[in-house]
DNA sequence: TGTACATCAGTGAACGCGCGTTCACTGATGTAC
DNA sequence: TGTACATCAGTGAACGCGCGTTCACTGATGTAC
């Protein structure tokens, strides 16, 4: 029998101790989440798929729900590489209004791209958006403000250097766009429009973006 | 002891079968989910609640799901009458232009509203929103459409009828309209603002919802 | 009006399940000398 | 270089818990005659 080596992709007779078993369950609840979402973050259910003792989990998490936040602020962190991508594709503009635009436009739609395609982390990051960012398992803090939110702000700051809102029409318009963005997500990933083609999804979603800009541009 | 009649608040010592359990169940589901949202609504909970065994609910309801879809439907009736409320309250207007505007502001804020100061309603109505509206426990079918919906689709075309909106503007624009509204109720019921007070909260909505009219208004 | 009986709403015990958490342990690691 | 030992990551069994569902039952109801 093979011993010590990982052997093909499932990895039988581990090995003496475990490599990195806290952030090895980071990722097998990445994994679990992403099918799941939260509810799928039993600790047993975690242990049991990285192939540990159940009780393995508490040399590196305090709690069931330490070990949620830490899988959570992941999926978070996919949730804003998503729609940093997003905001980035299609980068050349001729102007400065035209680049602010299509960059507000990505981040929104990002945002819901991500939620469309993945339900589970989406649910999940959402989640801890209201967590005060506890700095858990050795992870270095990143910022009082959640990425995916700064990404909104930094764009509508975007918008108001551009000179295609005035810093009147910009306060709270943080708001109008979270809420219009996260309102569609959550109807077209848990509401009346999840059983919609992704065609008709994506149609509505360019409205509703476009909607909410035109909305804070009065 | 007291037999027969109904004692006080609490009921001590029941009456032969029991008077209606069906709908006592639905009631007693209904003020547990009140304090504890969805999750409250375990059968054995519900009712031990109203003093019955677990295996009474079973003449009522096939299952335990069947019990929460009908308490879901009675909270989605209290949204609807919440936004229906709202959308009357201060009816008399000068012009149709704006009564119209002034029934679709009533609409938003009514459905926040309700999802702030009735969050776990809220979370229990939100859930049934795509549910084929099974006809469950002798209840009377009111129609495909869930009236939170509906009133919004109304309120729309009364904007069309109006003449505040064209009809290429209201093409779509529920969507529009639902997203923002539904965004910002759960952002402020389970997401960033619900650690804000009530009066930025009620603060906020109004600007919401204002900017979302804007919106479909181009 | 009174008795026999079918109906069926609610009982109570039991089922299997999976969960989060604890605790005394074991066994590999890496350091001190 | 080799041995003794402290460290501490992971084990395995057990805890108490509450859940949804089943099934043979009991006991009040209301109908038939």
């Amino acid at each position: 029998m093979t011993d010590g080596i990982t052997q093909g992709m499932v990895e039988k007779s581990r090995p003496y101790h475990y490599g990195e078993l806290g952030s090895a369950l980071v990722e097998a609840g990445l994994v679990l989440a992403r099918a799941g979402g939260p509810d799928a973050l039993r600790l047993r259910e975690v242990t049991r798929s990285v192939g540990v003792s159940p009780s393995a989990a508490y040399r590196h998490f305090s709690d069931q729900r330490a070990l949620v936040i830490a899988v959570a602020q992941r999926a978070q962190d996919l949730l804003a590489n998503a729609m940093i991508d997003r905001m980035e594709s299609g980068q050349e503009r001729t102007g400065s209004v035209d680049r602010a635009l299509a960059r507000l436009r990505g981040v929104g739609l990002g945002y819901i791209n991500f939620a469309v395609t993945e339900p589970g982390w989406f649910a999940l990051a959402i989640l801890t958006f209201d967590e005060p960012a506890n700095n858990n398992s050795t992870v270095t803090t990143k910022g009082q403000v959640p990425p995916p939110y700064q990404l909104l702000l930094n764009a509508l700051d975007g918008m108001l250097d551009a000179g295609v809102i005035t810093s009147q029409q910009r306060l709270h318009a943080e708001w109008s766009c979270w809420s219009a963005v996260h309102g569609f997500a959550d109807l077209a990933t848990r509401g009346p429009l999840q059983t919609q083609s992704r065609t008709t999804i994506d149609y509505l979603a360019a409205h509703v973006v476009n909607t909410a800009i035109q909305g804070i541009r009065t």
